[in-house]
DNA sequence: TTTGTCTGGACAAAACTGGGACAACATTGC
DNA sequence: GCAATGTTGTCCCAGTTTTGTCCAGACAAA
């Protein structure tokens, strides 16, 4: 009866059990205690019985010095760091990290290292072995828990991708049946689909209106790439799959898009590809750039120059065209 | 009071046995008593002969509960919460991984009264209007705000489907674009998708396979289904749209389901469905029922009727005959 | 009669606590 | 380079608290 308040929202009042705080930030419960012991990283309440007692600035705290830790931080430089500080340095070593990318490793201890590809290889198997199994549950539940282990774009990178393509790949020999690939499309739909829930808008952010054109019916590259510019801080404005180009074009005038990009999959050769995009092309006036991804890009390279369009290799290739396309309209140079 | 009602607000009506309640929520008999003894979680009416009688508002409770200790809660912190503070706390939780900053969280006065018709009228013009603009964070504010209103079989039947079917009306009077209407469907399928996520699990729930036959490409429809009945403690092995009647029946059986759910919406006349219905009634032996549901299922009432499927005319039917068949053989009393 | 529920209590497993040990790896001093 | 020292994740221990299960005897329902 001490309290029966509603939950408020972000405060300091000392209510959660150290279990539901290693869940929430993916830490150990001994590396939570241990890290209290030594450093004291936090320092919860406690019941009457002893029992620590977690706020939730607490956790927001644990949750961003793992990141810290995991780009590559001592955790005695982190320790003591207020909250906003832990916030600052979490967001310069991301802007860090993608800005160099391709650049040979910064200071990054082995044993903080992004996955090696065994790690990521094992994920992906287990994924693929919960699909063959209908274990829908174990499912998403290797999918939550394999996001907490990088970030958002390399997850989608190196372990959405090869998964999907993986999926498809088995279901073509038999491996699996269409039933279970089915299942895991519509888990991962639902699963990227939530993946945009962490937003939040200033209401300026450029648009990018994304979809996939006529007789594409397969929508989970296009939501990969609202997931992931989202992080860049566009504005997706999503259409799902199968959009005639008169749409796409007319979506992207009205709603002051700064860019459109399409996903390409299956089927590869659809006689309506050349057609729509040429038709989108003539209706966006060459004034809003066009960019294609997906595994059928390729099949359609020669045309993709013709028009004009732009369609980088890889899914990390767009993110960085992106990002400079739209810091150039905020900065006449770049350094 | 009647249809509104049933629908709407949660009964209060003590009925349920204490054994029907266990395996509605996955609990043991022990463990009910022993929670009621130590806690007082619930506190169930009685018999004339001392009976524990519980009412669908505690089974719901026991329900979250569970949930929230499977989350990390303790026992002692959610006993005393209300059934509103309660989801509070367990859909929090369940969005865990990112408490983030995020500014002013509105603040929701729990449980307010059911929406009155014209309420709910106003809530889906304003979702209308933010699909017209097409101002997705609206829209997707819209749906959130509205879901804490009422519960969500009642918001699905209410809001959510004459949303659909306001959707597919304005598109075709030209009222609205194609975009939209792909704007719309496609911030819906993110939006249902996510309350099936990441509820219970105890491994032992009746599974349904729900999924939509060949042709039928509109899954909106079939995911409704799969979040509703999750809330009444069944597990949906959810496979989306488009799923042949070979592999929908390959599917029931391999997972042991229970009850096979379809979904027909457009188009209604397709003539691959008398095919695939036959086929998977065939292929099912009669041994798992197949529900029709979706607006194009009258289209197919006597073939529905000729091969013994079930089709109740509303959502609401459709889960009471579910949960009809799963009781069986649990009586239960009327007061 | 047989099966299920009731109460009250006993018991055991699981989880948490403080304290400390230890191995793997990094850093520092020489 | 190499040894000493620092850092960090994991594990073990013994003692408590919390929680799930089981039992016995009485009664009710089928």
């Amino acid at each position: 009866m001490a309290s029966l308040e509603t939950i408020s929202s972000i405060d300091t009042a000392p209510r959660h059990p150290i279990r539901l705080v290693a869940n929430r930030t993916g830490l150990t419960v001994d590396l939570i205690r241990a890290w209290e012991k030594r450093y004291h990283v936090v320092d919860p309440a406690r019941s009457d019985t002893k029992r620590r007692l977690y706020s939730d600035y607490d956790v927001e705290r644990l949750r961003l010095i793992r990141i810290a830790k995991q780009n590559g931080r001592r955790l005695v430089d982190v320790a003591p760091l207020t909250l906003e500080a832990l916030r600052d340095v979490v967001s310069e070593d991301s802007r860090y990290d993608q800005a160099q990318d391709n650049q040979a490793e910064i200071y990054r201890p082995s044993w903080t290292s992004p996955l090696e590809s065994s790690d990521t290889q094992d994920d992906i198997d287990a994924m693929l072995f919960a699909v063959q199994t209908m274990d829908q549950h174990r499912f998403d539940q290797l999918l939550q828990e394999g996001l907490v282990k990088q970030s958002l774009p390399a997850y989608l990178e190196t372990v959405i991708g090869p998964l999907l393509r993986e999926i498809g790949e088995s279901t073509r020999l038999g491996k699996l049946r269409i039933a279970h690939e089915h299942m895991a499309t519509a888990h991962l739909r639902t699963f990227i689909g939530a993946l945009r829930f962490r937003e939040t808008y200033t209401g300026n952010e450029p648009k990018i209106v994304i979809t996939t054109p006529t007789g594409q019916l397969h929508e989970l590259g296009a939501l990969m790439i609202a997931a992931l510019v989202s992080v860049d801080g566009w504005l997706p404005v999503y259409l799902g799959p199968n959009t005639p180009a008169d749409e796409i074009a007319a979506c992207a005038l009205q709603s002051g898009a700064r860019v459109v990009s399409l996903s390409l999959t299956y089927p590869a050769d659809d006689p309506r590809i050349p057609t729509e995009l040429t038709r989108l092309r003539t209706q966006l006036d060459g004034k809003i750039p066009v960019f294609i991804g997906g595994s059928a890009a390729a099949h359609h390279q020669p045309l993709i120059d013709r028009l004009g369009l732009i369609a980088p290799s890889t899914l990390n290739g767009l993110r960085q065209s992106l990002n400079a396309l739209r810091d150039r309209g905020y900065k006449e140079q770049t350094a």
